[in-house]
DNA sequence: ACCTGAACACCGTTCAAGT
DNA sequence: ACCTGAACACCGTTCAAGT
């Protein structure tokens, strides 16, 4: 009764004889890949495993340390560019990029991480952070760019831009900018909103060494090169 | 416990004799304020009216419709800057903050509005784009600037810092930076995210008009009559 | 050690029925 | 017109039990 369930499934869930905690993740994966993470459920889980709905939770504590796990193995995927790559914006914007290259492929992860999980990925945190600091910002600062940063980066991934409605009686800008909402993609989405909080940045520098001229203005130099979109 | 629902209201959940669209609203904003938008479940509230569970749906959809009624009693709380507060960054300014105090105490709509039901009220979604509009961006960039500020505004509320993890070994800022994230509020947050985007947008301004220097397009010169159609 | 099954306390929603 | 109650199809998780 109910052995093991190997010719059960009909669609590709093989079982070989343990479970493990790699074989839980990677369907957990499976199902918020296609189906996001609401639907992500226990019961879900071990069904596509064939495996009883409380197997699962003798490799994993509970729900939240499911998804900590796939959290982690998405983005334990993203390499970090190296000190040869560029100066700290062009090393950010790397960054950034790969991390939501992997997002953009897991829907549903960019919400998890929005709420604050990320501490499960330590090095991702330090080399952002770092980045920050070579930037010029002080302490407080790099916290504050990085909350910034985390914020647009994981959360317009929730962001449904198709149901945004342009207003019609926009003075001056009546029929011309409607069409343009079909146009615009997520990638358009992404890069103006990194290019705006990195343009942004170098203007709050800008004026905080603006401010105290004690120091030489060394870091400015690395305005020179610019990737134009 | 809270079973004051017969005759003598004391404080919350008195019902007359009928249920009404507002009071049902009332109580979902009460639960969503005092233990945020995850605890807001149909039966709960019903059970706070002192009704069945089914009774709300008489007056509302679904889940779904009740929710935007709450989104919509919130935002139409913010009243909109007029011409006369100033530039168009100060207006958005004060505009954003508006919005930002109203959701500050409402925890989990913020949430909700990141996921693009904004289009409830329009009316704020018209005054913001009319405002980046006046800054001087054209159809499609008004677009792409709207939603960074919906991202951040919308997605911050779901941030928790507390969790965020100071990395001890960051070069050259080893002790001096734990201590600051404790003292950095959900304000200080917001102000810079705020000031970061705004001073992007004008970056992006200057080298769009730096761009095409034929035009002189001042911050102020949209006032238009030109009627639509 | 590894997994199952029943059970508990929840959900949103449908549907027939009551007044 | 307005509301109730039972029922269905889901949840996450606990706990005792099986092998």
């Amino acid at each position: 009764v109910a052995q093991v369930a190997a010719g059960a499934g009909a669609s590709g869930n093989r079982r070989a004889s343990q479970l493990s905690r790699g074989q839980i993740v990677e369907a957990a994966l499976n199902i918020v890949q296609e189906s996001g993470l609401d639907s992500l459920s226990m019961r879900r889980l071990s069904k596509q495993l064939g495996v009883s709905t409380m197997a699962p939770y003798y490799y994993v504590d509970d729900k939240n340390g499911l998804i900590e796990l796939v959290v982690e193995a998405v983005l334990s995927r993203v390499e970090l560019p190296g000190p040869e790559a560029g100066a700290w914006d062009v090393r950010l914007r790397l960054l950034i990029d790969a991390v939501d290259a992997e997002l953009r492929s897991h829907p549903g992860i960019g919400e998890v991480l929005l709420a604050g999980i990320l501490s499960t990925h330590q090095e991702l945190l330090d080399a952002v952070m770092e980045l920050l600091f070579e930037a010029g910002f002080d302490g407080r600062d790099v916290l504050l760019a990085y909350a910034v940063l985390h914020t647009y980066l994981f959360g317009r991934h929730k962001v449904a831009m198709s149901s945004v409605e342009i207003p019609l009686d926009l003075k001056g800008a009546p029929d011309w900018m409607a069409p343009h909402l079909h146009e615009v993609t997520g990638r358009d989405f992404y890069a103006f909103g990194v290019e705006t909080i990195i343009a942004g940045f170098k203007a709050k520098l800008a004026a905080q060494e603006a401010g105290k001229p004690r120091r030489s203005a060394r870091s400015t130099a690395v305005k020179g090169r610019r990737p134009r979109s």
